[in-house]
DNA sequence: ATGGTAGGGATCCTA
C-alpha cells in the first residue's frame, strides 16, 4: 500500500499538477493539505473518474485536508478530537486541519492527515494556538498507542525536527517552525513510539519538503524538511520505503512543497 | 532591517 501526503496550496491553482502527480505516481491513498475551499468547493469529479474515493475537511480560504483512497474510506472523523471534550470527536477545532479514516488492504490502516497550525508569528496567540493543536495531537497518538492500532500521522507538520533538516538552519532560529518549544513538542510526540519513516529509511541529510516562493529559495535549494510521516510501532513493522518527490517542485505552477511518502506491507 | 512570491478572494490575510 502506497500512502502519500501533499500539501498543494490551493486545489482551485493546483488541479491539473495535482492530477498530474497523482497519475504517475499512483498512490493508494493520498493526504491533501492546503485545499483552501470549502466541501462543496472540492472538485470531486476528477478524483473519483479515476477510481478515488475522496473524503474533504474544508474551510473557505485557508487551511483544509482531505484524504483520496482507491480503498473504501471507513469510519471517517473530521477534526482533532480534543482530550478535555470528553470524546467528542471532531469539529472542536475553528479551523480544518485534521481527518481520519481507516483503509484495509491486506492490513488495515488508520490514516491520520493532519495540517499542524504555521504558528508565525513567535511568540503570540497563534504560536500558542500551535502548542495547544500539538499537545491534542499528542493526546490523539497515546489514544490511538493505547488500542495498539496500526495507524500513521502524516502532513505538513510545520516542524522542522533538527538543524540538518534545514538548509540554513541559522535563518529559521526565532521562527516557530524551529524554536526550542515547538521542536521539543515534536519530539515528545515521537517519543511516543512513533517512526519518522524518513529517518527510518536514511540518515542522509538534505531530504526537503518546502522551498519557499520568495526569494529564490529553489534555485538556490533553501529547503526545509517540515512533511512528516510518523508511524505507530504496528504501523512502522509494515514500513517498506520512505521517499520524496523532489522534481514535482521544477514544474509547471508548482507548490511551494513537494510530495512524501511510505510503501507498507498492508 | 526589509521585502521578496503565491493563493484565495476581495481590495487584505496567510504562509
Amino acid at each position: 500500500m502506497k500512502v502519500a501526503s501533499f500539501n498543494i496550496n490551493g486545489i482551485k491553482a493546483r488541479l491539473p499538477a495535482v492530477l498530474d502527480w497523482l497519475q504517475e505516481a499512483a498512490p493508494d491513498v493520498a493526504i491533501l493539505q492546503e485545499i483552501k475551499t470549502v466541501d462543496a468547493g472540492f472538485p470531486r469529479e476528477p478524483f473519483e473518474d479515476m477510481g478515488y474515493n475522496v473524503e474533504t475537511h474544508g474551510q473557505k480560504s485557508f487551511n483544509g485536508v482531505a484524504l483520496i483512497s482507491k480503498l473504501p474510506l471507513e469510519d471517517v472523523v473530521r477534526g482533532l478530537p480534543d482530550p478535555e471534550g470528553a470524546g467528542r470527536e471532531g469539529a472542536d477545532d475553528e479551523e480544518a486541519r485534521y481527518i481520519e479514516a481507516t483503509v484495509v488492504g491486506a492490513r488495515a490502516v488508520r490514516i491520520c492527515g493532519l495540517y499542524l497550525p504555521n504558528g508565525n508569528p513567535a511568540p503570540g496567540p497563534k504560536y500558542d494556538y500551535k502548542l495547544r493543536w500539538m499537545e491534542r495531537l499528542e493526546a490523539r497518538a497515546k489514544a490511538l498507542l493505547s488500542q495498539e492500532e496500526c495507524f500513521l500521522m502524516a502532513g505538513d507538520y510545520n516542524v522542522i525536527p533538527q538543524a540538518e533538516d534545514a538548509a540554513r538552519p541559522e535563518a529559521w532560529t526565532d521562527d516557530a517552525l524551529f524554536l526550542p518549544e515547538t521542536r521539543a513538542a515534536f519530539r515528545r510526540l515521537v517519543n511516543l513510539g512513533l517512526t519518522d519513516a524518513l529517518r527510518a529509511r536514511t540518515l542522509a541529510p538534505e531530504f526537503y519538503t518546502y522551498w519557499d516562493f520568495q526569494r529564490g529559495a529553489w534555485a538556490r535549494n533553501d529547503g526545509i524538511r517540515i512533511d512528516h510521516f510518523l508511524l505507530s510501532p504496528q504501523c512502522a513493522d509494515l514500513l517498506e520505503d520512505c521517499r520524496i518527490d523532489k522534481e514535482v517542485r521544477a514544474r509547471e505552477k508548482p507548490s511551494d512543497h513537494v510530495p512524501i511518502w511510505v510503501s507498507l506491507a498492508a
